[in-house]
DNA sequence: TCTGGGGTCCTAGGACCC
DNA sequence: TCTGGGGTCCTAGGACCC
């Protein structure tokens, strides 16, 4: 809101206006938060949900704050509160009032000291507009039916082929293939590799996904999966180096010409023949008689 | 409250380098 | 050749957010 109190008015006028306007043009309700700091408006959003408004002035701040529950806090989950509700630590006042040493020793040096600002409304951080994604991914829950190791390789080939075609899309390229598995139980676990060069060609990314779930078969066959997720993060913002034509191993040139079938004809359009009647919105295609 | 789908950040151990 | 000190990168798990 810097510099626009004379332009447009105080900051409390903006988010009135504000709200107006996306209900006026979008038709939906929106929640606003006004405060010092990022952190404090967001509470104040959160505590004037729904189609509310909410102004924290600068000299009421600890007042508003210290009464809310810890879960109010930004990084306060469940874990996070089971810890602090065995101290008797309910409310945002009780965290500030608890020290930062005690809460390090509690909570670790990261999640201790970020608290302990929080919980005095010291929240440095600035407004940051266009933050570049840092992974991307796409996952698929299987639901609690044993599935034969070859349709989670067919499930795994659509899960590539969905977040290599968003990467070109976006000009992005990535170093490292994450394999994110549920079991039957509901406990996680992730197997990754990086490679040496970025890349966002579905070939080798689905032969480090492949290779990262054969490592678990033995794990998935004893304990069964509910969740199969792929995600490519060390997203390179520099553009995909463009591969030397006609190079045997590249599948570049396959990507591209995929990538434009779908963009023309839609994504059902192309598909790979091991997906071919498994993913819902990707059918076989009616042919002429 | 749970599930599903998309993400970020932190921590810790191990390998490796100088 | 070994030890100590300092650092980076990779992998895996976990907590959290929307």
């Amino acid at each position: 809101m810097g510099g626009l109190r004379r332009l447009v008015g105080p900051p409390a006028e903006i988010a009135e206006r504000l709200r107006r306007e996306v209900r006026d043009r979008v038709h939906l309700p929106i929640t606003v938060g006004v405060a010092r700091t990022k952190f404090l408006a967001k509470v104040a959003s959160g505590v004037a949900k729904p189609d509310g408004l909410l102004v924290v002035a600068p000299d009421a701040e600890l007042a508003f704050l210290h009464p809310l529950p810890v879960e109010r806090l930004w990084g306060v989950g469940p874990v996070t509160a089971a810890k602090l509700r065995e101290r008797r630590i309910r409310t945002v006042g009780e965290v500030a009032r608890l020290g930062e040493a005690a809460l390090v020793s509690l909570l670790g040096a990261g999640a201790g000291r970020h608290l302990h600002a929080l919980a005095h409304n010291r929240d440095p951080r600035a407004v940051q507009v266009g933050r570049r994604r840092g992974s991307m991914g796409a996952q698929h829950a299987l639901g609690r039916t044993p599935h034969a190791s070859t349709e989670l390789d067919a499930i795994l080939a659509g899960l590539v082929d969905r977040v290599s075609r968003r990467m070109r899309a976006a000009g992005r390229s990535g170093r490292t293939v994450v394999l994110r598995l549920r079991f039957g139980d509901y406990t996680r676990a992730t197997r990754s590799h990086t490679v040496g060069k970025a890349t966002a060609d579905t070939t080798p990314l689905l032969a480090a996904a492949r290779a990262l779930l054969r490592t678990a078969l033995p794990e998935i066959d004893r304990r069964g999966v509910t969740l199969i997720g792929v995600s490519v993060g060390n997203l390179d913002d520099n553009p995909v180096q463009p591969e030397l034509p006609f190079q045997p191993d590249s599948g570049s040139d396959l990507d591209a010409a995929v990538d434009a079938v779908r963009d023309r004809f839609g994504s059902a359009a192309l598909t790979r023949a091991v997906l071919l009647g498994r993913e819902p919105g990707v059918e076989m295609p009616l042919l002429p008689d």
